[in-house]
DNA sequence: GACCAGGCACATC
DNA sequence: GATGTGCATGGT
């Protein structure tokens, strides 16, 4: 039953917006960068950062590590939270350089969950900077659960509201086939009807999954 | 001017 | 263990 509904859910999502082409950014390290500097906030935002640490020639794990903190600061603060985000990055660099000596590519020797509970012992990376970072920049079959996708398996009464990150990310796991690409499109595509109709205060008329039931405070019923 | 945005750590009870 | 709070910019 939830299976034939995430199928359905996930089918039209994708009908209605294609594919999304997801993560945005040329190197996994940029995208590691993009996890930390879109918590709570928006992509725009991170969109400037991302362009300024480019620009800046420090989107490399090595020449980010040895940049002045304040530099850091200066060059996100368009992402907001810019001080908490700048040591936050450090610490990403850190635990790259002292476990990996700033080289990625010794990442795909690791395991899966060793790297998750690695990542997660970095602070300031929690489940889901973590299980992007994994899923997207690493294109390990992990689920990533976030605000839309909370909100939308709650509206469509999949999941009752008081979840856990885990339970939530359950839900899919069990239910799907590990699958990368899968996994990749489907978050992609929650985060777009996320922000484009399933919003807290929504307008809801045209969206692609009203032909599904809604349950818990839809304004769709 | 209020609200929201692809969270997380920490303090307090 | 649950609940509350600080963190900050930029678009709608």
């Amino acid at each position: 039953m939830i299976r034939e509904r995430l199928n359905e859910i996930y089918r039209l999502l994708l009908d209605f917006y294609g594919p999304q082409h997801w993560w945005p950014g040329e190197t996994r390290f940029e995208i590691m960068v993009g996890a930390i500097l879109t918590q709570n906030t928006s992509w725009s935002n991170v969109a400037k950062a991302i362009a300024n640490l480019k620009t800046a020639d420090c989107l490399e794990p090595d020449k980010l590590h040895v940049l002045d903190p304040a530099q850091i600061e200066t060059l996100i603060r368009p992402a907001g939270y810019f001080r908490l985000k700048a040591k936050r990055l450090r610490n990403l660099t850190q635990w790259l350089a002292d476990g990996y000596e700033g080289d990625l590519a010794r990442l795909d020797a690791i395991d899966t969950q060793r790297l998750r509970e690695e990542l997660l012992g970095v602070s300031g990376i929690g489940p889901e900077t973590a299980d992007s970072i994994l899923l997207y920049a690493l294109n390990r079959p992990v689920f990533v659960v976030d605000t839309y996708t909370a909100r939308v398996t709650v509206r469509h009464g999949l999941i009752e509201p008081e979840l856990t990150y885990e339970t939530l990310q359950d839900l899919f796991t069990s239910n799907l086939e590990p699958d990368v690409q899968l996994f990749n499109e489907f978050h992609a595509l929650l985060v777009c009807v996320g922000k484009g109709f399933c919003k807290p205060k929504p307008r809801c008329t045209a969206c692609p999954l009203n032909p599904l039931p809604h349950t818990i405070d839809c304004p769709c019923d």
